[in-house]
DNA sequence: GTCTATAAAGGGATAGAC
DNA sequence: GTCTATCCCTTTATAGAC
């Protein structure tokens, strides 16, 4: 693997272990197995440009998840579902760790770098353009899906934290199951989120491209 | 205001605004208005014992703004909808700040601090009792109220999350707008949550007191 | 490009005068 | 109980040899 690859990927899984200010220079060149100066050669702006990059790399590999956990399920409703359930899953499976760094990074450093805020931004109005574009492919209206994508997002963020601090998987059962009753409650009103036409087309391969 | 008082406040307010790593005890004394000394005085388990009384603090204020926001509306979809909404608007018109800080520094130190990690936990398990209680004098079943607080909770410290790094109230309108989109599909599903025979019944002080 | 040594500053914590 | 001075360690970042 490439340094600067090393060095990314290493302050990736730190931020969402530890944070960013937790998280020194020389412990990251120890965990990338790279001398200190290798990381001012590679990333001039230092500490911050690291974490950029690394917030943008996490951020783009999450959103991922989104149409390979949902494309199985022809029933929305339930694979958002399953989906919840299997994020709590994994958290326990790996030991309570935060699954994606963006969000515990935004909370500790919103106020006070304002360069890391605008990158979590960026990644966060991905996350929404992605999700919106794929749940209104799965037959949401655009504004419903947009909503709706809001919503699972805040729900999935709330989760980690809570199910990162009580150690359960409560939090993600509870979401999954509010936010699929919702999806099934915009499905029965018509005109209220659903286009009838393609309500029950799936969406094979909406977001991949993109 | 006792000097104690002053320095579990200050810690509070610095937790939410920078989290836990980047607050240091220099900082903080200057923050309380108190020399380094005293903060040892009166917390020999120095900057870590500090922390915890201050999320102790924050996280039992905090949830007494449930039956706050909610007993004003005796329709109970109606009032979700409505916090969600103040809290969006507290944190725009307070320059998005973190309104709580056990969500952020608990998501920062979990795997780190497991002293702090447990005192998170117990911060939210007391929200859980006590969310459970209240929607229970309600009207949900045990069962319903329980999984609703799991999921009210991770939404608002999710919509948190997203809304300080995207600066926009959107993700406390779209959690708000599903959870009671949610409630209402419980108040009108028989037997799926709702006890019938004190649906509409209003739960002042239900969690006033305890 | 890789790596070492070090500078300059700040961290948490403590001892002890007052 | 209040406050100061200081210890020791780690931090980010850089300079310069290889």
């Amino acid at each position: 693997m490439r340094t600067d690859e090393r060095i990314t990927r290493a302050m990736g899984e730190l931020l969402r272990r530890q944070g960013y200010a937790a998280t020194g220079i020389n412990a990251l060149a120890r965990a990338a197995e790279a001398p200190t100066g290798s990381l001012y050669h590679h990333f001039r702006g230092g500490k911050r440009e690291i974490a950029a990059v690394a917030l943008r790399q996490t951020g783009a590999v999450h959103i991922q998840l989104l149409p390979l956990l949902l494309d199985p399920y022809e029933d929305l409703a339930e694979g958002i579902e399953a989906a919840f359930a299997q994020a709590g899953d994994d958290m326990r499976g790996t030991g309570w760790p935060n699954m994606c760094p963006v969000g515990s990074v935004t909370a500790e450093i919103a106020d006070v770098e304002p360069e890391l805020r605008e990158v979590s931004a960026e990644v966060m109005r991905d996350w929404i353009d992605k999700g919106t574009a794929y749940f209104t492919a799965r037959g949401l209206t655009p504004p419903a899906a947009a909503e709706f994508t809001h919503a699972v997002l805040a729900a999935l963020e709330g989760a980690f934290v809570m199910a990162r601090g009580l150690r359960t998987e409560a939090p993600f059962h509870a979401a999954g199951r509010t936010l699929a009753a919702h999806v099934r409650t915009l499905a029965r009103e018509e005109g209220a989120g659903v286009r009838e036409e393609d309500a029950a087309v799936r969406a094979e391969g909406a977001v991949a491209g993109s």
